[in-house]
DNA sequence: CTGAAAGCGCTTACAG
DNA sequence: CTGAAAGCGCTTACAG
C-alpha cells in the first residue's frame, strides 16, 4: 500500500500507447462492445494479459452509472435460514459478475432503515431484503411508503412472506404447501394430533403456518392445537425450550410438536429430552427451514426445507430481470416449493 | 430504476449553483476539509439536507484512490466461528465508514485465489482473510509468494494461526492460553485424563491444540491421549460423530473428550448419547470456539471462547492502522486471550 | 476564505 | 473499423 505501488497502477492509456492505438479502441477490445479488427484485438488482449490489467471499476461506474454490486440485507447472519439463502444467491450473483454486500439489520428497525440508506448512497444496482419488518402482519403507513420509495429507486426483491403488499417483487417459500407436505406425512405415519407453537404471531411466517395447519388439519381429520399469541415467544431456541418446559407441566396435548422453525423445534426437543422423554418414542418434533446442514451441525429434526438452491437462484434471477429492464417492473411473486427432510425426531 | 429517476440524481454542482458558490466550496463544506466560512457552510449543509444529497462514491474513489471498502474472506460462512468474528468486525468497520464485503472461499484453494484477485480488481482498501490455506502447517513456495504479493499491494490482516510466517499482520486466539485455561479447570474438577481429537493435523488450529495439551498435561500431571493424523478427520460435526463411534467400540481411554472445535465436540457428544452414555456423568465433552450462542442454538458444550468482541475489534484496528500508514507496515501479531464458558457437558 | 482548472480512468456517441 | 473529444462527479493543489 505504499504510494509508489499504488501509483504504478496501469491504465487503458498505457495499453493504448504500447499497442499504438487509441484508448477508445482498447476499451472496445476489452469490453467486446463495438468493432475492433481481429489483429488489434489480439494485440491488445495480449498486452492486457501481460500487465495483468483490469479496468478501474470506479471510472467505469462513474461513466456507466452501474456498480455491479448488490446489497443483501438479513436480520441475523447467524441464522442458517438467511445464511443459506445468501450462500446460494451469492453463487449466482458472482457468476454474473456481481459482488454482493451482506448486511445485518439485527432485526432492528432503525438499523434496517440506515442500511437501506447506505445502499442508496453506495448506488448499488439492486437490493435483496430478507425478513425483518417486512414480515410483519400489521404495517405502518410510513414503513410501506419507505419500502415503496426504495423499490421505485433501486431494483428490489423481498424475501418476506406476503411482500407483494409492498408492490415489489417477492420470493418466498410456499408455507401452505409445506404444511400440507408435513401433515400428510405425519398422518401417514399414524400421528393424529399436532401442536403448533413458537414465533411471534405478529409475523406472517409464524401466523400463516399455524393458520394453514389448522385448516389442513380439518381436511385431514387430524387434531390441531395452536398456541396463539404467547407473549415473549420468538423464532429462537430459547422460545422453544422455555415454551416446551411449560407445556410439559401438564399432560401432553399432542403426539407431535411443531415449531414455526427448526430453532424452536430443537429447543423444544432439548427440553423434552431433559425431562426424560424419549424422542420419537414418547414425543415427536418437527420444524421448518432445515437449518441443520448434515456435515456442519445436524439438528436431527424432521423439517420442511425451502430448497435453498432453487430459492437463492430464483431470488437472483428475479432481481437480475428487474435490473435489466429500464422501465419500472411489474411486481411479481414467486413461491418456492418446499420439500420434506425426514430425520429421527419423528417415527 | 427507470432512466428519469436515475438521471435526476443531484450533484455537487446543483448544490453549488443554488448556494451561489463554487463546487470546490461545497466539496470542502461537506468533507470538512479546508476552510469554509461559517455562513456558507450552514447554507450549504442545509441544502444538502434539503435534497438528501450524498456525494457520488465512485467519483470520490476515482479521485482519491480510496474505496472505503474492505474485503473479508472466510472459508465457510455457515461456521459460527467465522460468522462471529465477521459480525464483530463489521460493527467497527461500518462505524468507521467502511463497507465490508463478505466472501466465501468454501475452503477451496482456487476459489480463494480468485477472490483475492477480484478484491484486487475492486481496489478494496483492505483485506481480512480468515483460516483456509493460511492455517496449513506446510506451505508451497508459490502460495507464500502469492500472499506476500497481495499484502505488499493492499493492507492485509490474516486471522490464521501463525500467519506471521507470511510477513503479514496477524490476529488469532492464543491457543496455548486456551488449553491452559481448559485443562486447569478440568483438573480442578477432578478430571485426570483427556483425549484430544478431530481436525486435520496438517492445519495449525488442530495441530497446536493437541501439542499444547500434550505438553501442558505433563506439567499438570494429567494423562493426555492425542489422536494424531486420523485420515478423513476434519473440523466438522461428522468427524466428531464418526470418530466417537469408533472410539466407543473399545473401553474409553479418558474421562474427558476434547474436540479441536465445538462442531467436533457436539458430534462426539451426540454419538455418546446415542450409545446410551450419560453426559457428563459417564463421559465429558469440551471444545473450542464457543459456537453455541445461547438464544440461537446452544451446544451445551463447555468451550474455550475466543472473545469475539475483542477479536473482531482487534482485527479492525490492526487493519485500520495499516490502511492509515503510507509506508509498508511492520508485521505485527496480536494474540486474543480466550475465556472459558462452562456448560453442562462437564461436571 | 474562495474559485478556476486540472485530472482521476474510463465509455460512447460522433464523425470519419 | 478507428480516433478525438466530451463528460461521468468529484477533490485538491494553486493562486489569489
Amino acid at each position: 500500500m505504499d504510494e509508489q505501488t499504488r501509483s504504478k497502477s496501469i491504465t487503458i492509456y498505457d495499453i493504448a500507447k504500447e499497442a499504438g492505438v487509441s484508448s477508445a479502441t482498447v476499451s472496445r477490445a476489452i469490453s467486446g462492445k463495438g468493432y475492433v479488427s481481429e489483429t488489434k484485438k489480439i494485440q491488445i488482449l495480449d498486452l492486457v494479459e501481460k500487465y495483468n490489467f483490469s479496468p478501474n471499476t470506479f471510472a467505469q461506474n462513474l461513466k456507466t452509472g452501474f456498480t455491479k454490486t448488490i446489497g443483501f440485507i438479513v436480520p441475523h447472519i447467524g441464522n442458517m435460514y438467511f445464511a443459506s439463502v445468501y450462500y446460494e444467491f451469492e453463487k449466482w450473483a458472482s457468476s454474473h459478475g456481481y459482488m454482493t454486500i451482506l448486511l445485518n439489520s439485527k432485526g432492528d428497525y432503525e438499523v434496517e432503515s440506515k442500511l437501506l440508506y447506505s445502499l442508496k448512497e453506495k448506488r448499488v444496482d439492486g437490493i435483496v431484503m430478507m425478513g425483518g419488518r417486512m414480515d410483519a402482519v400489521e404495517l405502518s403507513e410510513e414503513y410501506i411508503r419507505e419500502i415503496r420509495e426504495i423499490k421505485d429507486l433501486i431494483p428490489f426483491v423481498s424475501c418476506a412472506t406476503m411482500a407483494e403488499r409492498f408492490g415489489c417483487a417477492a420470493v418466498y417459500t410456499d408455507d401452505g404447501k409445506g404444511v400440507e407436505l408435513l401433515m400428510t406425512h405425519l398422518k401417514s405415519k399414524g400421528y393424529n394430533s399436532i401442536y403448533m407453537f413458537g414465533g411471534g404471531d405478529e409475523f406472517y411466517p409464524a401466523y400463516l403456518k399455524k393458520k394453514y395447519a389448522y385448516e389442513f388439519g380439518k381436511k385431514l381429520g387430524m387434531k390441531v392445537t395452536v398456541n396463539w399469541l404467547t407473549p415473549n415467544m420468538n423464532f429462537d431456541y430459547r422460545s422453544g425450550y422455555i415454551g416446551m418446559k411449560m407445556l410439559l407441566e401438564k399432560p401432553l396435548e399432542a403426539e407431535v410438536f411443531c415449531g414455526v422453525n427448526d430453532y424452536v423445534a430443537v429447543g423444544a426437543r432439548d427440553a423434552a429430552l431433559e425431562a426424560g422423554l424419549r424422542v420419537p418414542e414418547d414425543i415427536a418434533f418437527v420444524g421448518f427451514d432445515d437449518i441443520g446442514e448434515e456435515t456442519v451441525l445436524p439438528t436431527h429434526i424432521t423439517s420442511v426445507s425451502p430448497c435453498y438452491d432453487v430459492f437463492g437462484k430464483k431470488v437472483f434471477t428475479t432481481l437480475h430481470k428487474i435490473m435489466q429492464d429500464k422501465k419500472p417492473h411489474d411486481m411479481k411473486t414467486s413461491l418456492i416449493k418446499p420439500e420434506l427432510k425426514l430425520r429421527k425426531s419423528t417415527k
